[in-house]
DNA sequence: TATTGATAAATGAACATTCAATTATTACAG
DNA sequence: CTGTAATAATTGAATGTTCATTTATCAATA
């Protein structure tokens, strides 16, 4: 920051503001969907002038792919946390299942809007390998249950497809009604969704 | 038509801009999203005034709403197709299974546009409940499968989610990059569908 | 005082929808 | 068959609104 000069008497730019623009943002998107969702509109949520949000985002495509972006920061770094390569490969594959169970319960307003996100053209090629770096970790997981015959020998997307997308069908509430699980049902739901990749 | 005097000189509505209508609402939110999808440009791709629109439809909403009632009818009528209660459970799901996968990747662009309208505003409960109507035989099938304890006793919408959401995964190439399925791995895929569910 | 953060107000473009006027289709009288 | 009256389909243009973004100005800080 103070590499430069005029950087020196730089007034800093409020991280509270910040904040508040991503989950403006991911709320207005919420409650009244992608198409309708305006800078004005999401200014007006996060208490602030559509200018001011033109000082944290050049533009309504930066603001959006950003708000994406830092969903699937969050969505990777919980879903990724105890892996342990030390354990059985099940045992992480649970790890990873409830961690993102978990999340898809607790934040659903960021699946929607992801999921909004993601069928729309502001998610391109490039942006979408960005984010697959993230998830990386389970790839290689993947792969080291198929080397040690754990798991059938099959595409990592095709395991992926089987193992986690279900979770988020299951977690969200508008796919998925008159579900309201119980601990017993999520680990039944677990075992189904291994049985479909193990050997 | 010929109760009412008034009828007798009625013009009839074209079919052709009927359909031509429908298609160009799904390209147009395929190309340019659902955020960006204006009447006007809608009406441009099926080369008719945004003023004819209003003859079809009595809104936007109108419009994108008929449109999703559409690709869900096709979509249920293509999936049902081969039904047959006198074959075994799993002959049944492996119909209904391919019949998915192929509609899938036959009308990608339905796909794309129901799941951008799904995850919409528009999509509201008593939508749903007529969309799910459609879909009851499945329902049936799968509760007749637990019944004859072929497969799992666990809520249908969980059955439903290992078995058929993964197949929306696998055929949208989107999501599921480098993976451009021989007819030996979609038959794999089909069995890890069944091995989540089978008992 | 110099510089940036913040904003209200302004801008022009695009939006959904309406409307007045025109065109196409039909029934039927001649 | 042909012409005509009736009516719905069709449309370009206009409506007022909302949009994303810019600009000019002020406030805060170093």
């Amino acid at each position: 920051m103070n590499d430069h000069l005029f950087m020196i008497v730089m007034r800093t730019k409020d991280e509270e503001k910040q904040e508040a623009l991503f989950e403006a943002t991911v709320k207005v998107v919420n409650e009244i969907g992608f198409a309708s969702s305006s800078v004005s509109k999401i200014a007006k949520e996060a208490r602030v002038s559509p200018a001011t949000l033109y000082t944290y985002h050049k533009s309504k495509k930066d603001l959006l792919i950003s708000t994406y972006l830092n969903v699937k920061r969050q969505l990777s770094d919980t879903v990724m946390e105890g892996i342990d390569e030390t354990l059985p490969i099940r045992d992480n594959f649970r790890q990873i299942w409830f961690n993102l169970f978990q999340f898809t319960v607790k934040y659903p307003d960021y699946f929607q809007f992801s999921e909004q996100f993601s069928n729309s053209p502001y998610n391109d090629r490039s942006l979408q390998n960005d984010i697959d770096q993230k998830f990386m970790p389970i790839a290689k997981l993947i792969r080291r249950g198929i080397e040690r015959k754990v798991i059938k020998n099959l595409e990592v997307d095709l395991i992926s497809a089987f193992v986690f997308y279900p979770v988020i069908i299951l977690a969200n509430p508008r796919l998925c009604r008159n579900f309201d699980p119980t601990d017993e049902q999520i680990d039944q739901s677990f075992q189904l969704a291994w049985d479909a990749i193990k050997l």
